[in-house]
DNA sequence: TTCTTGTCACCTAGGTGTTAATAT
DNA sequence: ATATTAACACCTAGGTGACAAGAA
């Protein structure tokens, strides 16, 4: 069995309509991260993730403040996997601490030659997560269909995009809250007393940033 | 079989005298890479390293110029070794490019909790580089012996120190020369045409710094 | 008008030798 | 006199959103 990683962050993003940036060089936060049990610790293993259109539609963000069905999707990219750079490793190894898929980064750049996953910006996603067995039998090719398993995450749903849409900045916001990279963009102590709500992210604490606060409300989901 | 990377520049350190900073936190510089041949693809591998004395002495530094015999070592540190983080992984994998102990760091804490190798300052140290092969059968201990293999490569041989004990500053200055953290204590631009020597690294091009200019040579080996 | 791109300041994280102060 | 320690400035390396300019 797998379980979410930061889940409670995964959450609150996806209450406001995750979205993750493309660039052609690549990033993406919140990482992807997973807690694994139940393996066989002494087997071999492959951690891999993929990317899923959620549905067949683009998007475009009205008065950057709400989504609307552009129309159809557009031709699809190159269905890349990324695998856990560790893999192949023992299950022992896997259990044994938090993985993290920090190395995986997204791009709309069709020619990455970085081994990036390429997605269409103004789209929306559902990242999966799968564990491959490494069976040791010669004939392995055969069980390939019980030897791996897929574990899907819909709190980890999101829409690409090439720069934040904005929803009246709550996606923006809780980035720069809950991204140590982007500290350099809030504006209170965190040391504040204040701003500490006790077993809970310093989410949601960097506001005065937001220079554009739109009239019309964000659509969910 | 085994190559050691950056083998001129540990020449060159071996020359002057290779001296290594230990500290409380740890650290080792020139990192020890070595590339690695003819293991079976498909086998488990452990890749480790461990130090041992050179010799039953302790050393002092006359005016900052040149190694004494100052007696017999001190107590030994406890004997420590350093598993590649990487172990296990299969032959494959640690032959598809060079292996880099970046982790294994050197202190002088007696009481260390990070895992690091603990020497005695002002001692003298030949690393050691061993591949043990992890035996799939039951009784695999019986086989200990033939499935380890120790690699030396004596041009890595160092003295332990808190400070560098300067030798005319030779050390110091090499090591800001080939150290990318330490570009700060350079005085010369590299990008400055004149410091570019074909096919070397911009090794000795520091020197300005060199506040002391000792009148005795140092020792050798 | 909406989306994309490249550059930037500002961070995190961590590896250097230097230096002054202290210890032996 | 020699050795050790801790704080420090200065780097490498790389991950952020902001912003201005450009493209569609």
């Amino acid at each position: 069995s797998v379980q979410l990683e930061m889940k409670a962050l995964w959450d609150e993003f996806n209450q406001l309509g995750t979205e993750m940036i493309v660039t052609k060089a690549g990033r993406m936060f919140p990482t992807f991260q997973v807690k694994i049990f139940g393996m066989d610790p002494m087997a071999d293993y492959m951690l891999l993730m993929d990317f899923l259109p959620v549905d067949d539609k683009r998007y475009y963000a009205f008065h950057s403040s709400s989504w609307l069905v552009a129309g159809k999707a557009d031709p699809a990219t190159p269905g890349r996997v990324h695998y856990h750079p560790d893999s192949p490793a023992k299950g022992a190894q896997w259990m044994k601490q938090i993985v993290s898929f920090d190395k995986l980064k997204l791009t709309n750049n069709l020619l990455d030659d970085n081994g990036h996953i390429i997605l269409n910006s103004m789209h929306r996603y559902q990242p999966r997560f799968h564990v491959v067995y490494v069976d040791p039998r010669k004939d392995s090719e055969k069980y390939a269909e019980e030897n791996y398993k897929t574990f899907v995450f819909e709190e980890t749903r999101f829409t690409a995009v090439t720069a934040y849409q904005n929803h009246r900045f709550q996606i923006t916001q809780l980035k720069i809250a809950s991204n140590p990279f982007a500290k350099g963009f809030r504006d209170c102590d965190p040391e504040d007393p204040r701003n500490h709500r006790p077993g809970s992210l310093p989410i949601m604490s960097a506001f005065a940033r937001t220079r554009n606060p739109m009239s019309s409300p964000p659509q969910q989901n």
